[in-house]
DNA sequence: GCTTTTACGCTACGAGCCGTAGCGTAACTC
DNA sequence: GAGTTACGCTACGGCTCGTAGCGTAAAAGC
């Protein structure tokens, strides 16, 4: 999804066919799996010339990471008034995220297919990694002000603290979820939970 | 790879032929990425005929579970002195695993496609991540011996311990090797070790 | 109004891969 | 030897790819 400068002349580009394109994509993802999804089949579902498309998505990765990112962005965090009850709370929705077709599919899929394309590493990284990471920092910034986290002075020793935070809850879970394919349920998160809890909190006690 | 019963007639399958096409397979994934590689291009690179991979194998995931599966059974888990420096050292070990572009590219891939494909996934789980699941075991035995982790009475709880480490271990080291794409250096396996060890060792403290 | 510019729909195309069928030959067992 | 299974090879219809070409639609600037 390039964006042309919008100060631009001619006929602008429909923002109605991509809420449609997007729509569809994430429709083809549940009934055919990524590897079954074609580009001619999801013009045909929106409704949309299969040239459009690649006018506007270079190919079925790029699509996809779009077509995904606007499911993960619909994750939020309320405050539930302990460290404990916000990670509890947040590994229960992506889990719940991870439990619809369409996200399971395609996630690991686009990732695999990063791994030989930088542009793809970066477009998924600013669709969905670094906005999904938000929430470690929130939860962290209110765990820190009810004082059950320390501060951390160095601004790098914190960042690479909430990277380490990010990786281990997005991918414990998904790799319970997808590649142990066991349930997520709220025992396990429980147990998940405490363990990480304790490893949080184990260098402020030492 | 159907094991056709060893006690039967006829000309038997040549296990020379298995081996070109598990390496051949490697050498596609290498240089063609997991969605480029065809199944007429490995069977030309094995010097096989296309006829004898479907033979053999139902399509391109089984054939890719099996050439992956052998790349991580060369992981080894040899007595580091003390449970910190055993993950340490596994940590490093898969990290390393995962610079390897055959099984960057392979491994996400064929999650992906056993999202929709239930045999698959048993597949997966046999070939890959249960036998990768004995190197924490092994490692949980020998820090109960050295008397770093508590013994579990109940054999449930042990067996969901032992499931709960290891998609902790090896989800945040394909997240932050693959999804963030961050490198999996000594600084920070050091800090997510400790955080490990913390979390471990929480519940017994307490 | 008119021109310019860009987006869109449609058709058609060569190329590549899929997975299978058919057949003759090779290798092993009894 | 006979029986059985694996292999190599060829050929095939069917599908998807990504692009080119062309006429039309919708906006901006004059």
């Amino acid at each position: 999804m390039r964006n042309p400068s919008p100060g631009r002349t001619g006929r602008p580009r429909s923002a109605a066919a991509d809420a449609a394109i997007l729509a569809a994509t994430r429709d083809a993802l549940v009934e055919l799996g990524w590897s079954k999804l074609t580009m001619g089949d999801v013009s045909a579902r929106a409704g949309v010339a299969k040239t459009t498309l690649y006018r506007r998505w270079a190919g079925k990765s790029e699509l996809v990471v779009d077509a995904v990112a606007e499911l993960f962005d619909s994750l939020e965090l309320p405050d539930r008034g302990s460290l404990e009850a916000d990670i509890e709370y947040v590994v229960l929705r992506f889990a719940e995220l991870l439990r619809r077709p369409e996200a399971r599919t395609a996630l690991m899929a686009v990732v695999s297919e990063s791994t030989r394309d930088e542009a793809l590493r970066d477009r998924i990284r600013s669709a969905i990694v670094d906005r999904q990471k938000r929430l470690v920092v929130l939860g962290r910034e209110r765990a820190q002000a009810r004082g059950e986290l320390p501060y951390e002075e160095d601004e790098f020793l914190a960042s690479r603290t909430t990277d380490l935070i990010f990786d281990v809850i997005a991918g414990t879970v998904v790799h319970r979820a997808l590649v142990s394919s066991e349930p997520v349920d709220e025992l396990w998160v429980a147990t998940f939970t405490a363990l990480l809890m304790h490893g949080l909190r184990g260098p402020a006690a030492a």
